[in-house]
DNA sequence: ATGGTAGGATACCTA
């Protein structure tokens, strides 16, 4: 072949991706954030949704009754914004270009649980794909009441997750876990070893979710990383500058979210940003 | 072995 045929070739095959196949491949990104206090991070969070564009967004730690969300700064940016606040502490709620329907608050399991740390959406793309965004307790100390009521916490969370495998919805549940799986996902591992962050009945019961069939896509994403990457670095002792950080941000998958993975990500750059959040968003694509 | 930081409450707690 010659070589101005080939380069015709090349030509058609590169018109041919942009007029047809671009526009049949529809894309959803969904992003979690645990921003540790909303109103003392809008500006890092608009940053960001404008860098990063999301089409739907769980956050964490909004520490903040509904009322005083920061609903109007998102709104007027096009966001539909769904609350589920607290006073002072946890917090969660969903950020969403894309139309919700069937929004549900609070994990159920537990009616006498006050903390604000579950909500559930249907996001409407080019398919209906489910989304919960989570802040699991933290559990410290442990042993302790806290302790307990994380693990507790972690029963009810396998039972909902069962549910939705049942549902045989593309599902993705997403947030701040409050746990490191393995010992590669803490770049200082020994000194974890006590923490409710890392003690083994914590990995255990999330682990049992995993095998329920999960994916957890920022592992498979990862396997051959003997440390990192990592979602949060504390505040403290500069564990930023040094890299000392955790991975306890996790995104899981249904099987029917699985199949529609694109990419998935951590935007690690957000962790250098002026009067950052302590952990950095993270986020899958998926052609939905 | 300790303390280091941060947000939002309120005169400390949670992380």
């Amino acid at each position: 072949m010659s070589k101005i045929r080939r380069t015709g070739a090349v030509w058609v095959n590169f018109i041919c991706l942009f007029l047809r196949f671009r526009p049949i491949l529809p894309s959803m990104k969904i992003a979690s954030f645990n921003i540790n206090g909303v109103r003392a991070r809008i500006q890092q969070l608009t940053d960001w949704l404008e860098a990063s564009a999301p089409d739907v967004v769980v956050l964490q730690e909004i520490k903040t009754q509904d009322e005083s969300f920061p609903r109007e700064e998102l709104e007027d940016r096009g966001w539909t914004v769904e609350t589920f606040g607290q006073k002072g502490f946890n917090g969660v709620a969903i950020l969403s270009k894309l139309p919700l329907e069937d929004i549900s608050r609070g994990l159920p399991g537990d009616d006498s649980d006050e903390q604000s740390r579950w909500i559930e959406a249907t996001v409407i793309g080019d398919r209906a794909v489910r989304i919960a965004g989570l802040y699991l307790p933290n559990g410290n100390p442990a042993p302790g009441p806290k302790y307990d009521y994380k693990l507790a916490w972690m029963e009810r969370l396998a039972a909902r997750a069962a549910e939705f495998l049942k549902s045989e919805m593309p599902v993705v549940m997403l947030g701040d876990y409050n746990v490191i799986p393995q010992p590669r996902d803490a770049a200082f591992p020994e000194k974890w070893l006590t923490d409710a962050l890392f003690l083994p009945e914590s990995r255990a019961s999330l682990r049992r979710i995993e095998y329920q069939g999960w994916t957890e896509i920022l592992r498979l994403r990862n396997l051959d990383a003997a440390s990192g990457p990592f979602t949060f670095w504390d505040y403290q002792a500069g564990a930023w500058e040094k890299n000392n950080g955790i991975r306890i941000d996790h995104l899981l998958l249904s099987p029917q979210a699985a199949d529609l993975v694109i990419d998935a990500g951590i935007d690690r750059d957000q962790r250098a940003a002026e009067k950052p959040s302590d952990h950095v968003p993270v986020w899958v694509d998926l052609a939905a």
